[in-house]
DNA sequence: CAGATTCCATACGCAGCCGTATGGTGTCGA
DNA sequence: TCGACACCATACGGCTGCGTATGGAATCTG
């Protein structure tokens, strides 16, 4: 009953679909930013012409709408992941959740991460699917320091400062700052989380 | 001796210098980024035709350079201003800063900043800038908390996080967040400095 | 095998933008 | 009054990018 939509091509080239688009549009969002992101550059990238592109998508809005789509559902997903706790480890997934968001690994993520966030101030798409973004990241950490037994006001204002530090410290990335010594590091994570 | 090139014109129309040019592209770039910075569109806002920039400015990379110099100077002279304090108001010139720049007015200059910050991470000399910026940033505000007789680490400590909290903040105004709650910033302010 | 469907190439018109070349108008100094 | 210069308009060629129209090759279906 299921169409199978994906063809196992028997010739040497793979058909894309979607998704491979999707993953090659978001290479060029994190170097070139959404507005960078442009259907011929990427069939280029992806080896084939537009001819192909308008076969996927209706339009470039189609595309990244689909990379929108993507990406929030990526970034829920990893959030969720990240900040999983038995009971009594959630002091340790706090601190796990801060290392792995405020790394200066993961650039790609980081800038795909800017460039969208960017974007949306222009865009009403966008916007919704960042502040959904936003507003999962805080509540998974908030649930942590209730966890804790922290009262609601201060576990609502740790997760804040936790998530505009991880944010603003990925954002500053760019070149390297005193910030990234170990010992600063761990003050602060203490100072967030204890 | 002086050549003194600004002309006052007699007519109705005053003849445009640089500085207004780098004004409007400001406005620009807090719309549209770096990338939408374009020479024909800033043309048609400031009423005159791309034949009165290319007098100006010897081509758009021109133009952009500028911009960043301007940007440049503007923010390092902003945050020596903001973090003037006699003996014994360090804190509240710490508390003051935050204020100032973690806010949700001064939208554009946010805009500006973010739009910038990602345009620097492909381009060397806007990387500079930055880092320029950043590093005046951090050094004025430690300077602050060294003076209230926090040892060295710490300080460099502290104000990372506070520069980092600002940053990440200003950065997640899209929507409207429960950040912005008197009680969680309160509470944020007081876990940085003191 | 014949037709339908999937996936992609080619070609076209249109628009935006860059940088240059060139001409025009107003203002200044001698 | 007369160049000289500052400031800007107009016009041009070239490039890039969007979206569409159409054709073609490969695969699936009956």
């Amino acid at each position: 009953m299921e169409p199978k939509p994906l063809r196992a091509k028997t010739s040497g080239k793979e058909a894309l679909d979607r998704a491979a688009w999707i993953a090659g549009a978001l290479d060029i969002v994190a170097r070139d930013g959404i507005d960078g992101l442009r259907v011929e550059s990427l069939a280029k990238k992806l080896g084939v012409t537009k001819g192909s592109f308008y076969w996927h998508f209706k339009d470039r809005r189609d595309l990244i709408d689909a990379v929108l789509d993507d990406w929030r559902a990526s970034r829920i997903r990893d959030i969720r992941k990240q900040t999983v706790a038995e009971p009594g480890g959630e002091l340790a997934a706090l601190r796990h959740t801060i290392d792995v968001y405020a790394a200066a690994r993961n650039r790609k993520g980081i800038s795909i991460e800017a460039a969208i966030r960017i974007w949306a101030r222009q865009d009403g798409n966008g916007l919704a699917v960042v502040e959904e973004v936003d507003a999962e990241r805080l509540d998974c950490t908030r649930r942590l320091f209730l966890a804790l037994g922290l009262p609601a006001a201060e576990a609502a204002a740790r997760s804040a400062l936790l998530y505009a530090y991880v944010f603003g410290f990925s954002m500053m990335q760019c070149g390297r700052f005193p910030m990234d010594a170990a010992q600063t590091k761990d003050w602060i994570v203490g100072r967030i989380t204890q």
